[in-house]
DNA sequence: AATAAATACGTGTATATACACGTATCAAAA
DNA sequence: TTTTGATACGTGTATATACACGTATTTATT
């Protein structure tokens, strides 16, 4: 029998079918990989309500960390989640459904700043709101665990050497 | 001046250039993407050199797992920690590299049965070795640490109702 | 000033994600 | 037995990742 059900299983021994792990690390390495996909999965699903994609929702979310100010491509692609993202392609669907604006900098003309159209703010707003709801019913762990799983995470990109 | 460097940069704040979140339980969500980006970065790095993909990687694993039994598309699929996966992408990859077979089940001819091959299995193993010595040496936490991180990754991932 | 090096951005390619849909096959019901 | 529904897989499309490369512009060097 076949049964793929992913969206209430907790146990990543269930979500992976797999019960034998080489040591706690590299399950906690499975378990991040895994539990960023759950993330990512549900909140795309809002979002596609408003016609963004995860990476489209990110880029407007750093524009709006600015505005009024405008900011060049390079300086979006710092503030990335995922670095190496494609901005610029990323910026040209944002573009095309005039969610932001693109023009050549006067100061430097090798760059391209990036404007939040009204209407870009307006639906970055909306979606916002739905998602904070959205991961706040969904994320059920409490502000104590948050932090404590905040800090391991960091110690866990902590390299040696 | 524009400095992005995100190979030593253990800090979230620093990662995202972002000082400001809504709580440390949304913080988290940021965090588990951000490390979840890290460490696929890394390992994607590794395999490489092996002319393999993080997703071709985790298909291997799973066929390894069987091995000597065959496994249909579907429980491949079933195990992948990106449920999305388009396995039958993923494998048809792994068959012109000869790592795989593919042939039509006997018993339910809907089904397709993936073999590894005798390559497959020989470069599985040399980049499993490579994969878990640098997760060793770069994911440094230790084996309780790595035990409370999942536990709390379990915690985020029961949504109530 | 002329040249070299660095930088910012866009573009091209292979692979993957996310999702919809079509076809073949199997299982269940009328 | 025929039909209906479910299942397994492949395929098509839009977007993204990951990475290499080209062009224009700026900064640094000679």
């Amino acid at each position: 029998m076949h049964v793929c059900t992913y969206i209430c299983v907790v146990k990543l021994e269930q979500a992976i079918q797999s019960t034998k792990f080489k040591s706690e690390v590299h399950k906690a390495g499975l378990n991040i990989l895994y539990t960023a996909w759950w993330l990512k999965t549900m909140m795309s699903k809002e979002l596609k309500e408003f016609g963004l994609t995860h990476e489209q929702y990110n880029v407007l979310r750093i524009l709006k960390g600015k505005y009024p100010d405008q900011m060049c491509v390079r300086d979006i692609a710092c503030r990335m989640i995922e670095k190496s993202s494609n901005v610029p392609r990323i910026i040209d669907r944002l573009e095309i459904k005039k969610m932001v604006k693109r023009a050549t900098s006067e100061l430097d003309k090798r760059e391209t700043v990036i404007t939040l159209t009204q209407s870009g703010i307006a639906i970055l707003e909306a979606s916002t709101t739905v998602l904070n709801k959205v991961v706040d019913q969904t994320m059920c762990i409490c502000e104590k665990d948050a932090s404590e799983l905040n800090g391991l995470l960091e110690k866990v990109r902590v390299t040696e050497g």
